[in-house]
DNA sequence: GTTATTAATCGTAATATTGCAATATATAAA
DNA sequence: TTTATATATTGCAATATTACGATTAATAAC
């Protein structure tokens, strides 16, 4: 159906799942590689960074913004873009957590 | 168009997007922490514990492997699937430099 | 062999995502 | 106020994803 049943799950695992999915692109990977970089950018810079169309771009800022993990201020007729520190938290456990059970049970199974 | 253009990103980039998209779903989420828990599992164990048919879980764990996120090895009629331990350094390396980059320059900007 | 059990595959409908041209909006500069 | 510059939004076509019923494949038990 390409309809997620959100509804089935919590909504600790579906909050994680939609910033995971924000980063599942390698526009948003690179964005977000870009944003590490100089800690700072204008969507400008994106538009000559990547290859893509200016509302490709736009679009992607918007997704990576409603997932939580950037914010943007406006600057002029400019808008500043940058990660936003506690998008990051849970993902970051997450991850953590799933690293931690591969060190401590290497042992078994497969 | 739905279609990503990876040619126009490193390789690098687009397998790092493909392992986060792969765990960018609820019911992905819930089988990667039912696995770090179990340390294993065989299929059937998540058709009781998650709410989605047999053919929807099976469908979610070939995404896994094929994301190299799990491996399973045949046991008897049943699959032992586990965490695979190399899926994971590169998502965790690129979630640690996001989360150092924020430590490091919280300083500036938005 | 037949029968159960378990997981994968096929087919398909509903919905989501990606990308961009065209356009809109908003501020800055003149 | 006009003009330039920068980013957002709209609309749409192409493609991808999600979910599941029906079926298949493969092993185990008998």
């Amino acid at each position: 159906m390409g309809i997620t049943k959100s509804s089935l799950f919590t909504s600790e695992e579906n909050e994680l799942a939609n910033k995971l999915k924000a980063l599942g692109h390698p526009a948003r990977i690179a964005i977000m590689n870009y944003l590490a970089k100089m800690n700072a950018c204008i969507c400008g810079d994106l538009v000559n960074e990547l290859p893509l169309a200016q509302p490709t771009i736009s679009q992607h800022l918007k997704e990576l913004k409603n997932a939580g993990l950037i914010q943007g201020t406006i600057e002029g007729t400019s808008i500043c873009y940058c990660i936003n520190p506690d998008g990051f938290e849970k993902v970051k456990a997450f991850i953590d957590l799933l690293t931690i059970s591969i060190q401590t049970k290497q042992k078994s199974c497969c």
